[in-house]
DNA sequence: TTGTATGCGTTATCAG
DNA sequence: CTGATAACGCATACAA
């Protein structure tokens, strides 16, 4: 069984060269020669060498996916479903997959091993911070990149985020609108970019609507359940001035919120209305208390999408969209009810 | 700033011979020049093209994880974990962690496309079935891997495995030894191999106590919280036959039963005891709930034995330890109890 | 201790 | 349409 091409070559009796542009598509060989050597490969069950074939060309065949564990130690199982989405837009166009998991420490350090050393042809940046150093580190290379999230300052490069701001703003919009004044604010860490976006979004909504915002009432959660649940029975110690709504900025912490209520016995819709940005995960058993959420693409499609803006960007061609803000919706829920009077 | 070897050689008036062998610390090299050179190229920040290096030595330099997202579509945050272990000790060998994204259909085409290219040196194989058509495609070639995890016939390829009958043996001991008799059975589907072993630890541990096992007490509990809920609250649905005790065999199952029993009001410990095998994963609210475990190793403990297995394959050492049979361990909570008369 | 020549498997250039 | 030849960047016998 020839593992080569040369041995594949000689088993047909052509040079290389041709074997080489037969396999590749190439215009000028002859149709007969092209079929003949289509089948000998697949029979033979050769597979190009990745190496010998980056070498010649100059490209990786690889995107790289940087993932930062400190952020997330537990594993963000939205993570995985966009790498799933990467990865699936990746296969059909023979790229693999490089996921870097980097310590906060080594991050940097790991961004440059994979571009400089043209391990990749292209990476995609998750969890972006406010003040984002990878993201100024590969301005300053010829690496494409996009952004799974924006920085503060992002008109510079191309990324796929949702409109943050938006997502609070239609969220409050419905809880003023049901004439709900105390509404507390659960987010996660404020370096991240988007809950950043999101806080400010809460902000704005609040003094739109000529409210104060009580500092008891805004918490970080975290991002994890846990957070949340921790944050949401702090929420609800407070005696004279508990919240009658409660926003949460991620999906995760709003599993721990509702948790919490339940166990408090506070009925939800009535006692206290809870809005959760992105939705409860579908695998928990809470999906069916039917929470109202401000609801985005998922994951698994902004991956897909993300991987072909970077295919694009490595073939050279212009991105017809190099900024991608996805509007959020709001769905409507049992969990949301007038204010209490 | 010199990207190439012969750049830097040229740079430093040495043959680029000189320098690889300096900077890939071969002895016949003065201690002067490796000095000099070690810091041209730091200072040079160069980074050897890992496609030549691959071509040349005839290595990839990578390690392949195969992620079945049927398997665990929403992804399972131990297996980021897992991910994260392989990581840390793959880092300081210089190998990169290629992560495939497989569908059931494709995964073993995927599974040839990285073995035939040559595109990693090893591989782990997760998530492991009773009879794997992919462990049985890795026996037929050369490409070392380690199971993450048995199958039916294991004897001839290393792996890291708990020992999944004395887990349930282990837990079985502690519900009779407090007098339980109908004890219910929650479990991740049945080909994948710790299920299955897990299942056959429960019916044996039954037989060895005497005890007839009774269909509806025994419940497959899929992948998720979810179908640990559901399960749970079918159980819970038995009029006269309901158990004294639920044993459920992952960690996700685990949270949905926990959940259920206290969404029913039932006194966790005195009305129904629990153990989780795994433990609740502690980024659950339900964490404080205290419930009985079987524990095993951390994933990412896991992994980074798997990883330092697989490089010792690879570089042709024999492996003193090739099956790793990991031991679990009882850990008492609070939601063990006597059986109620 | 250092340098020269050659090969790794593929693609690209340039003739036929 | 096809074939010889030279890269791609690094590592390694072998020679000095």
């Amino acid at each position: 069984m020839p593992t080569d091409l040369k041995q594949l070559a000689a088993l047909l009796k052509l040079s290389p060269t041709t074997v080489s542009r037969a396999l590749n598509g190439y215009s000028d060989v002859s149709e007969a020669t092209r079929q003949r050597v289509a089948e000998a490969a697949k029979a033979a069950g050769y597979e190009p060498s990745p190496a010998a074939r980056r070498l010649a060309i100059g490209r990786a065949d690889a995107v790289g996916i940087v993932y930062p564990v400190e952020a997330d130690f537990m594993g963000n199982p939205l993570f995985l479903e966009m790498i799933g989405g990467v990865s699936d837009r990746l296969d059909g166009a023979g790229y693999d997959v490089l996921l870097a998991v980097a310590r906060k420490k080594t991050e940097l350090r790991t961004y440059e091993r994979l571009v400089r050393g043209r391990r990749v042809d292209g990476l995609i940046v998750a969890h972006t911070r406010v003040k984002d150093e990878r993201i100024d580190f590969l301005r300053g290379t010829q690496m494409p990149f996009i952004g799974y999230g924006r920085t503060s300052e992002c008109d510079d490069f191309p990324w796929l985020d949702f409109d943050n701001e938006a997502c609070t703003r239609l969220a409050m919009n419905e809880l003023t609108a049901r004439g709900h004044r105390r509404i507390a604010y659960i987010h996660s860490p404020l370096n991240l970019n988007f809950a950043q976006q999101r806080y400010d979004g809460y902000l704005k909504a609040m003094a739109a609507a000529g409210l104060v915002v009580n500092p008891e009432h805004v918490l970080t959660g975290g991002h994890d359940r846990r957070g949340g649940y921790e944050a949401t029975k702090r929420l609800l110690a407070l005696a004279d001035t508990r919240p009658t709504a409660i926003l949460v900025d991620s999906n995760l912490c709003g599993v721990g919120t509702v948790r919490a209520l339940l166990q408090a016995g506070i009925a939800i819709g009535t006692e206290m209305s809870v809005i959760v940005i992105d939705g409860l995960p579908v695998d928990t058993p809470l999906y069916d208390q039917d929470i109202a959420a401000i609801a985005q693409p998922t994951a698994h499609a902004s991956g897909w999408t993300m991987a072909d803006m970077l295919l694009k960007l490595i073939e050279g061609k212009p991105l017809d969209e190099p900024r991608v803000l996805k509007q959020p919706q709001f769905v409507n829920g049992r969990s949301l009810g007038l204010a209490p009077t």
